[in-house]
DNA sequence: ACACGTCGGGACGCAACCGTACCGTCGTTG
DNA sequence: CAACGACGGTACGGTTGCGTCCCGACGTGT
């Protein structure tokens, strides 16, 4: 019923991205500086050099504007992480994940996110598809190739892998944040894939790894 | 110079402790309900249904509030936790603090915290002291000993042996949220023990634990 | 029994923030 | 080239919290 719009927006009636750039970034840096408990968007606006009608206009609350934006900065970027043995696969995962927590917006947005969850069931809903369900899925693949290789006992218990996988690096980068040296990276490797149970240290010091060409 | 009081604060004058107890129950509830950068002396007085008065003459800030509080929740109860062998120590470990980190207060008050030390060093130090010195104590007397038992090498790094120990129970307990079943903490207790170089599972069925008499 | 002095409570001024309404500006489309 | 229409920015009322001040009430020690 010519419900059409007449004209499709054009010109300065269309969102700039350089605004949109620039609400994203002071959305991080502030998010890092104050936490989402005291995020205001005045100061978002401030820091972005923006006016608060900017934000409004792309985003109508605060829970969106950090849900829509966090959503899109952990999107993305998911290595192919397969060794061909599994201490091999953990030491590239460890590095991964260290390295991503090593930036400092994302050590100290992560966890106020994760705290903030256990509050609020939107941002845990977002929280758990978004970090928890995407490391089950490739500590899930990362365990299933190790028992397909027999590193690993068949019954081992994919769930339970994840939180010792995750657990201590993100204990030690996150809350305690402490210096990581690649040595402890090793001890953790090692103590990691022991306690799943492989087989004791260096089982095979060399070989593995460079014939992973299936089939 | 007869600086002294002319009389010692009594009768009326003195604090009564009936309202102290209630701003401290009303300060961890509020706490564990909006998180440390939401937090409202206003709303902490609201719930304990005393007048923000009755605060500020017992604490001058915000922060000195939270710490003082929280600190004193946090001290005392250190039981003995010798049980004679290591898979024993880290299984009633584990449960200590799996009980401590069920109660649904200290699971929502314990990781807000951890994050908003990231970005306040006052926060960040009396945790340090109050909870990561602690674990590394009593973490580094478990493993020590174990490692005179003979049930670890040696050269056990004491560090690692407490992020391995800690980051799989926390992550699951008080950032995934995950349900704790005792399957699950056998299954954790095994890989932490051999993941920390102790001998596969189970080496003495029983005995042990039971002389634990010394000289 | 009286005086003492702090108690708890209510009220105040100040500051920050939320979300909205209105304004002049600007680039594109017909 | 002219009109359209959403743009970004300012201004506004309403709300909330901070930290302080003043008040009458109250129990103890002299």
């Amino acid at each position: 019923m010519t419900t059409g719009k007449r004209r499709a927006p054009a010109g300065a009636a269309v969102l700039r991205d350089d605004i949109t750039t620039a609400i994203r970034r002071a959305l991080m840096q502030e998010l890092a500086a104050v936490g989402y408990g005291r995020l205001s968007i005045e100061a978002v606006a401030r820091r972005a050099g923006v006016s608060k009608t900017a934000i409004y206009r792309r985003w109508s609350s605060k829970l969106e504007l950090v849900l829509e934006i966090v959503a899109a900065a952990a999107t993305g970027k998911l290595p192919a992480l397969d060794t061909g043995t599994l201490r091999g696969d953990l030491q590239l995962l460890f590095q991964v994940v260290a390295h991503a927590l090593r930036h400092p917006l994302a050590s100290q947005i992560i966890p106020d996110l994760l705290a903030e969850a256990a509050r609020n069931p939107t941002i845990d809903q977002t929280l758990q598809q978004l970090l928890r369900a995407r490391q089950q899925e490739i500590g899930g693949r990362l365990i299933g190739r190790a028992v397909q290789r027999g590193e690993l006992p068949p019954d081992t218990d994919p769930e339970a892998a994840v939180d010792l996988i995750v657990g201590p690096l993100y204990w030690r980068l996150a809350i305690a944040r402490t210096p990581l040296t690649d040595a402890y990276l090793d001890t953790l490797v090692e103590a990691v894939a022991t306690g799943l149970g492989a087989g004791a240290g260096v089982p095979r010091p060399r070989a593995a790894a460079t014939d992973a060409t299936p089939a």
